[in-house]
DNA sequence: CGCATGATTCAACATTCGTTGAATTGGATC
DNA sequence: GATCCAATTCAACGAATGTTGAATCATGCG
C-alpha cells in the first residue's frame, strides 16, 4: 500500500506503484495469471521484486489493483450509453457498446485473460471481486437491451441477460482468438481478422436479436475512432 | 510408452495407462493445465509420480494422449452430419452439431480450458498439434454451412468460416461460464443453466445466418439424449 | 552536517514443480 | 525353485515460486 501523501519535493520516488501495475499487466498478458511469476514483473518493471511487496500486500492484491483501475472507467462509459434518455436507435447504442468494450479491452490481454478463465474456477479467491466488478457492467448492457424490447426494437422473447452474455463474451473471444487463428485458417492479416470479426458478429448478433431482422443496420462509426488511453507499453 | 504386446496372463498390469488418462483429465480439468502437477494427478490415479514417466514421455506427451483420444470420436460424428448427401434441413443439421459438440466436451472440461486457453498463447509448443486436431473439426462444420447456403437455407452472405466460429466458441463458453455465472447472476440451478442458454443461443444464431430469420424453428430433438460414454470419474 | 524515514535491494526461507536413476516388486516362464 | 523382465516405487536432484526480514540507499528536515 502506497504510503503517506508526500508534501513536496521533486522526486523521492523513484518507482511508482503504477508502473510496477503497467509491469504486471503486461507479464500477465504475456503468461496468464496463475504463470506470471513476480521476478518476471519485477524485470519488466526494472526493479527488485521484494519491491512489489512494499507496495502491494501480495501477487493477488495486485491482481486486484489492476482490476480497480480497469473496470470502472468502463462501467462509467457504459453507464452513459445506458441511460434511459439516449435518443439513439438501439442498434446505434449496442454498437456503442461494443465500441466501449473494445477500446477499452484491445489492448489489456490480461484482462481478458482473467474474465475467461479465473471466472470458471468458481467461487474462489479472485471470483467474488470479479464478481462486484463485472455485475454493474452486465446489467448495464442489459438495462440497454430491456429498453430495446420496450421501444420495440428488439423482440420481446428475448432473454436480455443471455443476449448480453452472448454479446459481451463473443466480442472478448473475437479479440483473443481470431488475431491468431484466423490468420492460420485463412490468409488474414491480424488487425483485419478483428475488424472483420467484430463487424459480421455484430450483424449476426442484430439479426439474433431485432423484431425486425432483415431491416438494414444504420451505418456504424468506426471501431477505431478515438481510441481510449490505455498505455501500450511494448518497449 | 507401453510395452511390447503381454501374450496371455490374468491382469499382470495392474495400472492401465488409460486410468492415467483418467485421473489427468480430472486434474487437468479441476486445476487448469499448467497448474495442474504429476503428483496430484498420480494421487487421483493412486499411483507414484514416476510411474506417469514410464507410461508416458512427459507431462505434454501425456496430454497429447489426451487430445488424441477425445477428439477423433468428434471428429468421425461431424463428418457424418456433414455428409452432403444428408437429406435433413439445415436448422436441424446444425442442432445436431450443436448435440454431438455438446455431448463430448459437456463433461471434459480440460479440454475445453485447453482450447480456451492455450491457443491464445500463439504457435509455441502445443498449439501445433491443437490446430492439426481442430482444423478439421471447424471445416466439417463450415461445409455444413456452405452447404446450407447453396440449398437456399442461409443467407448468401454468410462469413461461413466466422460462422463456425462463432457457433463453436459461443457453445464453449455456455458450457464453461454459464453454470457458474447464471446462478449468481439470476436464480437458475446449474444443469437448467446450460439447457436454456444453449437452447437460447442456437435460436439467436439461427436467426442470425438463416436467409428467412422469422420461419420458425423445426422442432429440436432434446440435448441429453442418448449421452456419449466419458467416464465420469466422481469417486 | 546528522538523522529520521521512506524507498529499494539482498539474501535467504520453505515449498512445489518436472524429471530421473536406482532399487524393488511380482507374475510368467523355464 | 530360479530366473527374467515388465511394472512400480523410492529418494533425490535442480530449478522456480511466493514471501520475508534485515540491510542499504537516498532524500527531506533540523
Amino acid at each position: 500500500m502506497p504510503h503517506a501523501p508526500r508534501p513536496r519535493g521533486p522526486k523521492p520516488i523513484r518507482m511508482d506503484p503504477d508502473r510496477i501495475l503497467d509491469a504486471a499487466q503486461e507479464v500477465f498478458a504475456r503468461d496468464g495469471l496463475r504463470a506470471a511469476s513476480l521476478r518476471a514483473i519485477a524485470k519488466q518493471a526494472g526493479c527488485d521484486p521484494a519491491l512489489i511487496y512494499y507496495h502491494f500486500d501480495s501477487k493477488e492484491a495486485m491482481f486486484t489493483a489492476l482490476l480497480a483501475r480497469r473496470f470502472p472507467p468502463i462501467l462509467q462509459e457504459l453507464e452513459v450509453v445506458a441511460e434511459p434518455g439516449d435518443p439513439r436507435s438501439t442498434a446505434l447504442r449496442l454498437w456503442e457498446v461494443v465500441r466501449i468494450y473494445h477500446r477499452h479491452l484491445k489492448a489489456d490481454p490480461a484482462i481478458r485473460s482473467l474474465i475467461r478463465g479465473e471466472i470458471v474456477r468458481g467461487a474462489e479467491g479472485l471470483s467474488g471481486l470479479i464478481e462486484v466488478r463485472i455485475r454493474p457492467i452486465v446489467m448495464a448492457i442489459r438495462s440497454i437491451l430491456d429498453q430495446g424490447i420496450s421501444r420495440g426494437d428488439l423482440r420481446a422473447d428475448l432473454h436480455t441477460l443471455l443476449g448480453t452474455f452472448f454479446l459481451a463474451r463473443m466480442h472478448l473471444e473475437i479479440l483473443d482468438l481470431l488475431p491468431t487463428v484466423l490468420p492460420r485458417l485463412m490468409g488474414l492479416p491480424h488487425d483485419q481478422a478483428v475488424e472483420t470479426g467484430l463487424h459480421v458478429w455484430f450483424d449476426l448478433y442484430w439479426r439474433g436479436i431485432a423484431r425486425d431482422p432483415l431491416a438494414p443496420l444504420p451505418p456504424l462509426p468506426e471501431l477505431a475512432a478515438d481510441p481510449i488511453a490505455i498505455k501500450e507499453t511494448h518497449p
